[in-house]
DNA sequence: TGCCAGGCCGGGT
DNA sequence: ACCCGGCATGGC
């Protein structure tokens, strides 16, 4: 995992690529930075679609502001977000980041977007429900924090480029970009939403035809069948 | 129909 | 330091 000036190329131009074939993502679809934040928890290991629903449903309730989530009992909070899947554990963590919302920060996000990143971070990961790709979430995109947020696709696109090892940890493959990327926001926002339009559309887990995919035809990168070489 | 989706935790080796 | 089972709904 060094610094190679190809390394650098490399992800450039898979940046390139995927913004020529997908344009703009606009993400985080989320008006507000609290919005974005609880959509990130509820966002874990769970479509999207999901997700929204239960944002959706929150909102439609107008519950969907630190204080009212606050004040509103763990079990009516768990049936409000129960189409995002697990939402007994989901419920449990949206309690646990309002109460560190509320002691630290006063319950305002913008507050928290004043301190400092790595401050932050550290946090963050405190809370237990929040791991890093959930903490980089909000780091970058409800706080605007230049992180890059990794996940399950972009671990798979990587690896299947060999630009990383199949084990390679969250750290490594942050730290990976991190090291080879100017550290800006919009670009980090746009990436990584980038790659999740990629790995929905063609990179799913047991998507045998990963040849499809858009990234095949960049130089040197090729494309390697699906082994999912841990068993399941 | 079974498998997957923008993970994370706790307990066991 | 890994490895694994559990958590749960909705879509294809």
């Amino acid at each position: 995992m060094k610094n190679s000036p190809s390394s650098q190329e490399t992800l450039e131009k898979i940046y390139k690529r995927l913004f020529a074939h997908f344009g703009p993502q606009h993400w985080w679809p989320g008006e507000t930075s609290f919005e974005i934040a609880v959509g990130a928890i509820l966002a874990q290991n769970t479509s999207w679609n999901n997700a929204s629903r239960a944002i959706e449903n929150l909102k439609k309730a107008r519950l969907l502001n630190p204080k009212s989530l606050r004040q509103l009992p763990i079990k009516k909070l768990a049936q409000g977000i129960r189409s995002s899947g697990y939402f007994n554990q989901k419920a449990r963590k949206l309690k646990m980041f309002l109460q560190y919302l509320q002691s630290r920060y006063g319950g305002r996000m913008g507050n928290m977007q004043k301190a400092a990143l790595p401050k932050l971070r550290e946090e963050l990961l405190k809370i237990n429900g929040i791991g890093p790709e959930t903490a980089d979430s909000i780091l970058l995109y409800a706080l605007h924090k230049p992180i890059f947020v990794v996940d399950a696709y972009t671990k798979r696109v990587l690896a299947r480029h060999s630009l990383i090892s199949w084990n390679a940890s969250y750290d490594e493959i942050q730290g990976f970009f991190l090291g080879n990327l100017p550290k800006s926001v919009r670009f980090f926002n746009e990436y990584h939403a980038l790659i999740v339009a990629l790995g929905k559309k063609l990179c799913h887990k047991t998507y045998p035809k990963c040849n499809l995919c858009p990234l095949a035809s960049i130089g040197k990168l090729q494309i390697e069948p699906s082994s999912r070489q841990k068993k399941k």
